[in-house]
DNA sequence: CTAGATTTGTGAAACATTTCACATAAGCCC
DNA sequence: GGGCTTATGTGAAATGTTTCACAAATCTAG
């Protein structure tokens, strides 16, 4: 498939967002234009990366919502189901494994590790903490597609190179680190600290 | 100034987390091959970067690590202190008020407000949740400077508006909705179903 | 069926960012 | 000091992204 940028994904993403809006507004069609108002691009950018993927409209008319809908969930395939292993048990993977998104976007989280003997045994939401020494084994068990990496930054990059060994190509990190992988390995990092810069050099 | 790329920006982030490393492990000196070579870019783009701001390093023999330090945190306006006021006092807001990357940043969560009867009053690490309604009372008592929106979908836009009629041209929104504000306000949205649909879109 | 009004899809132009490549400066060694 | 090595700073080139502008398609009304 032909290399498409990281920020028309994320528009994607809006534009998905929006769409369902409509969609539950009873909105049956929408046109380039007013998706573009909705998220603040301009209806040209709309066209463009829509159109990457194909053509989705009616000339004239505009986009059928439904259809539209369906189109993006297929392109940023959300249409599957992923199985989630969350490794960190603290603060920010609580918040997150109660976090709606995850599993209305077919993302199960399936096994929970740390390393803090206080906390292994523990139930979490219906799931057991394990020992991280066990993710081989639990892996065996029940194997993942995704590593969702909420532990201290200091421990991060060593568990990063664990998953990868164990065979995982998808790492979602929260770790304020900057994780180094294969080339086949897919990370994307929320990093709480470059927001706050970013917002600060913004009020400078 | 002249305008600078919100990338650049988000780079020049990630080389101080990296110079401060340096600076932890006695590091006197980097260069910028080495400072590429820690973050995953060219030693060319760690030069242009440097380079709008100023000339920083030493020809033949790189860039002094704690000048540079210095320098960072003055671009980035990190020299300075942030009021904070927190709305919502949920999970999410929960799990902030603990992040030491707040304070650690000069960023201090002042007030926390909410609506729900349940949470008002309660103690939260130090400071009371305040109902939303006297959130104009109290910043004359106390004025901010950044809004942290960590309320659902459906309430963030109305907050947004409330908290930009007090005033208020920062936010950082935890909320999973897009923002419409003025132009002089900021904002930076931390969307967790963006990247989770990036991260799936990679898997495809 | 024709004329007029919309709105898509897309090359081409404009603009932005990254990479290249090299002159220039500084340190080091003899 | 002179020659060699290293590494910065920066115009220019290459590459990438967004905006423009318009032909083509579709709908509506008479």
């Amino acid at each position: 498939m032909r290399k498409i940028a990281e920020s028309t994904v994320r528009r994607l993403s809006l534009y998905l967002r929006f769409l369902e809006e409509f969609e539950h507004r009873g909105i049956e069609t929408v046109s380039s234009e007013a998706l573009a108002a909705r998220g603040g691009t301009t209806s040209a950018q709309v066209r463009k990366d829509l159109s990457f993927f194909g053509s989705f409209g009616k000339r004239g008319l505009g986009y059928s919502v439904l259809e539209l809908v369906g189109k993006l969930r297929g392109i940023l395939g959300l249409g599957r189901h992923y199985r989630v292993a969350m490794i960190g048990a603290g603060k920010i993977g609580s918040a997150l494994v109660q976090y709606r998104g995850f599993k209305a976007r077919g993302f199960e989280i399936v096994h929970i590790f740390d390393t803090d003997p206080a906390k292994i045994g523990r139930e979490w939401n219906g799931l057991t903490v394990r020992d991280v020494k066990q993710m081989a084994a639990e892996f065996e068990r029940l194997p993942v597609d995704i590593a969702v990496i909420v532990t201290p930054a200091e421990a991060a990059q060593a568990v990063a190179d664990r998953v990868v060994k164990l065979g995982i190509t998808a790492i979602l990190n929260f770790a304020p680190a900057q994780l180094t992988v294969p080339e086949d390995v897919v990370v994307k990092t929320v990093n709480l600290a470059l927001e706050l810069e970013a917002l600060s050099y913004a009020l400078t």
